[in-house]
DNA sequence: GATTTGTATGAATAAATAACTATATAACCA
DNA sequence: TGGTTATATAGTTATTTATTCATACAAATC
């Protein structure tokens, strides 16, 4: 069963003009783990399950050195969790607003690209 | 009337897990576009309504140059709308995914604050 | 203890980019 | 035409950072 979400825009519009100035750094920051295509790859690994780093390296073909530093990041940062088992270190994502925030982007990413299409059409015809 | 979205968390996560190599990096480069504090600025004043440069850049304390070179590079990337009368020029907002996306991590980094401040209250009684 | 395996880290390099200064463009007005 | 105002754009500098290579660490196995 998975849990809903709802948005509400006026609530969100409000919300956005409150925003003190150190908030902002600190949300900029959050999207700024979210900017290097990398660490999107790892975080969709982790969406299905949690994963070590070497799955990690197998499924997203990266040095294994980057994989690593990239989930050190990101663990420092509290979005992704860290879990030791013996030799291995199984990471798994701690925030899913991130993955919402995915979600968001990337369907406004696609219907971006499709009114652009359905104007090329226009154009053409 | 504010518009409601509503985010089911498994669509989500299949979602993500289909999501193609391109699109990736598209994402990632919408991600950029937050991930500057003073961007983030500008587009809070967009928040409340269409703004000319000059009152942008009066509302956030920042150079002209700089501001209109963060305009553009939303402007190019679909993000903000730019409306030409006279010498003046309004942006406003394009893309209202952003202002959610915004909304969304700033809920949770707040959250996260809040439970480390909890937990150093823990630690420390 | 020595070796192997999984992960982390330090140093070096290359690329991206935010901000600044100065200047250009473009629309309006006298 | 000349001048003023609003915005955009070059060129430059300084900073950040993703990646790689080499190595260190740490836990398991022999």
């Amino acid at each position: 069963m998975g849990k809903i979400i709802t948005i509400d825009e006026e609530e969100v519009r409000k919300w956005n003009l409150r925003m003190p100035e150190e908030m902002l750094t600190a949300v900029a920051n959050r999207f700024k783990l979210l900017s290097e295509p990398m660490r999107l790859k790892i975080l969709r690994t982790l969406c299905e399950n949690e994963r070590t780093v070497q799955e990690i390296v197998n499924e997203i073909n990266a040095s294994q050195a980057n994989v690593s530093k990239h989930l050190a990041l990101m663990h420092d940062n509290g979005i992704v969790n860290r879990r030791k088992e013996g030799l291995k270190c199984y990471y798994s994502i701690a925030d899913d607003s991130i993955i919402f925030a995915c979600y968001l982007i990337s369907k406004s990413v696609v219907e971006n690209l499709q009114d652009r299409l359905s104007w090329l059409q226009k154009v053409e015809s």
